[in-house]
DNA sequence: AGTTTGACCCGGACGC
DNA sequence: TGCGTCCGGGTCAAAC
């Protein structure tokens, strides 16, 4: 599932691959997105050349000469490839991007839960879908977002999928964070002491900055053999790892669900003082 | 106003 | 094999 990691290796994927090149024609095959593609789409992005990619989030951003831009989001299933020609088509292809470098940039999603918005100039990417704190810039919002966690009374795996708390922490790299630092998943905000909280700044840092560099290092050039862009393999630590035994303590991984989201933990590692007591 | 819940998007996987 | 049911994650809106 694409998260802040995935997005960011697909971003410098399209970095290497489409900047500076000419959008010779933007082919919608299906509209049926999560949010029906605009049909000006086409008209407004033909013969334009791409002048910056970057992320925000879990959405991409592709800025484009003159006011009107691409944002996209690919949900649970979305994935760009690029081909050299259009003959080559997959099941589930829903845009094609032919580009002046010769390349064409397909965007593929199964589950159709991604989508593509225009976005106008001005930007403002600093309260763009109210999207909290990059991850990259932690260490410099602690402050904040101290204050902020110490008024949130829910727990602490709701906090981290809040997209206003943090931008770009998803349902996967939630569990693997709260392992890493060793906090229970149900833990309320109001509960956390300064300690518990730099563990979890720390690990937070720690977990995505490793996918990113593995998805770098594992995707040569952003870009594997059949075109796609960022989707690598990382090795979880408790995600999906039920009734499997805890690589720090040998204790079976418990799962549990809350909002309808599975949460993975070791309760051995990650203790809850208050929340054990009630929880049997 | 902050928090919780659930609907929605959809096709693949799985069970019978 | 065919059918029905459930599942997954992110986002948003409605309910509390």
């Amino acid at each position: 599932m694409p998260e802040l990691p995935e997005v960011e290796v697909i971003v410098r994927g399209l970095k290497n691959n489409i900047l500076d090149s000419k959008i010779l024609d933007f082919i919608i095959l299906n509209k049926k997105l999560r949010f029906p593609i605009d049909s000006n789409m086409r008209n407004l992005y033909k013969n334009k050349t791409i002048k910056h990619v970057f992320r925000r989030g879990k959405y991409g951003f592709i800025i484009l000469d003159g006011k009107d831009h691409i944002v996209f989001h690919l949900g649970m299933t979305g994935k760009f490839r690029l081909s050299e020609n259009l003959n080559y088509k997959k099941k589930h292809d829903h845009i094609y991007i032919k580009l002046s470098n010769k390349l064409n940039l397909i965007y593929n999603d199964v589950r159709k839960f991604g989508f593509f918005l225009i976005i106008s100039n001005p930007i403002d990417l600093y309260n763009f879908k109210n999207l909290g704190v990059e991850p990259n810039f932690l260490r410099f919002s602690k402050i904040s977002l101290w204050n902020n966690l110490k008024k949130k009374n829910k727990d602490i795996k709701s906090i981290l999928l809040d997209q206003s708390f943090i931008a770009g922490i998803g349902n996967i790299y939630a569990s693997e964070i709260l392992y890493d630092s060793r906090i229970h998943p149900l833990k309320n905000g109001i509960e956390f002491d300064k300690k518990s909280f730099d563990r979890l700044i720390l690990s937070t840092e720690k977990i995505l900055y490793k996918a990113i560099e593995k998805g770098g290092v594992s995707i040569r050039n952003y870009r594997n053999i059949s075109g796609e862009l960022g989707y690598f393999q990382i090795d979880l630590k408790v995600y999906g790892r039920e009734g499997l035994s805890c690589y720090k303590c040998r204790n079976l991984i418990t799962k549990i669900k809350g909002n309808g989201r599975s949460t993975f933990y070791c309760d051995k590692c990650q203790k809850n003082e208050k929340s054990q007591r009630h929880n049997i």
